[in-house]
DNA sequence: TGACAAAACAAACGACCGTGCGATATCCAT
DNA sequence: ATGGATATCGCACGGTCGTTTGTTTTGTCA
């Protein structure tokens, strides 16, 4: 008795894994045809399954879109965040997202993009859990760019009078900025363009810093 | 024989007025459900007409979605660009348009936002007549913003040596950031921290300007 | 091997989608 | 006032949506 499913007992259950790989062609079709656009039916056809195979690992369309999101967001931070949170905190760091980021979207530029801002920006007039969870991962993203200057300054490699808040706006600016030159625009040189106006904004605060401290 | 509807005949027909409410309606529905997301019957609904009688004036659902497109267009060049093109060209006509649009975006709030930008990132990924429309209409803002920049560095209030495709890349990245922390992350200081962010990368080159001068 | 739970399937449902069509109502020129 | 074009309606179609249900396959442990 009691199949021994205390959750972390079976190492991958079988239904576990198609779980999984179910969600990982959901990542990739929802950045394509949208969170609600993407459709059980041809999810189903995508992964080879049945159409109520599929249904029944969720239960409901809602409960897939979230995890969904969060199958997104843990491969985000896998892929960008972890290894960027790998440097030393501050400028390094900020510059280690700042390329990871764009990496991710030079890989995904077949793949609908980044899963985020187009999430966001189709669900940011559309209440409910699926907005929750998108506002709680973009803002997760700017947390660690904040997180990153914030150290930057303490380390003294950007004046203490930094406004760290407005910064990371523009971080986040340039980031989406690039997203949109670079998915729908198909701009080439989006992504150098993102990392140019960084280097340049960067520069200014410390010249500025630098001008002060001669005085 | 011949109605005399010779398109610039007629003041406004019947069919031509309500076909224009419908698009207004669509705009908003649009921008708030997305593109796709728009039904017929929905916006039949919401504009007080049945479904055939709306239909009939598109024929197509694609036909109504680029006639959308077409009129947030037409709004947006009425309510944004053309009032900026009043004001000279150069810096003063480039903060005029930002102005302009981060007013756009503020009236646009319980609106969906901006139409474009949400429009924009729904269809980056799915090849077709609306996405090049869409990309037009980007683009044609790009142009604009370009456009006073060209005409600051002409009239000397830009160095002579500024990058200008950079710099609307610049300007655009911090529209888009504007919308995304106005719209999604419902942050009450993202329009003044675009603002001010432009101010800056402004302020910073008409003074690396003064000081090459001074050599 | 046999029993039992987990997983996947096939079929069906009501609702709504885009689309087409004939009937009706409304407008305008004569 | 009336006839013909124009505009709107009402209904129906095939298809797909999310969801439910009952059955069959698959996997696992005694």
């Amino acid at each position: 008795m009691v199949t021994g499913m205390g959750r972390a007992a079976a190492r991958l259950s079988h239904g576990e894994r198609t779980r999984r790989e179910i969600l990982d062609v959901a990542v990739q079709l929802g950045a394509t045809e949208g969170l609600e656009g993407l459709t059980i039916g041809r999810l189903a056809d995508a992964v080879g399954l049945s159409k109520g195979g599929t249904y029944a690992h969720f239960g409901s369309k809602l409960s897939l879109q979230l995890a969904t999101v969060e199958t997104a967001l843990t491969q985000f931070q896998e892929e960008v965040v972890a290894p960027a949170l790998q440097h030393p905190p501050g400028v390094e760091q900020l510059r280690a997202f700042t390329d990871g980021y764009f990496a991710y979207l030079e890989r995904r530029r077949d793949r609908g993009g980044c899963f985020f801002t187009a999430a966001a920006l189709e669900f940011d007039d559309r209440p409910g859990e699926v907005r929750d969870a998108l506002r709680a991962a973009v803002e997760a993203r700017d947390a660690v760019i904040k997180g990153a200057l914030g150290a930057a300054v303490e380390a003294k490699e950007l004046p203490r009078t930094t406004d760290v808040d407005q910064l990371a706006f523009e971080v986040a600016a340039l980031c989406v900025g690039a997203n949109v030159g670079h998915q729908l625009l198909r701009q080439s040189d989006a992504l150098e363009r993102a990392r140019r106006a960084l280097d340049a904004r960067l520069q200014q605060l410390s010249y500025a810093a630098l001008e002060r401290r001669r005085k």
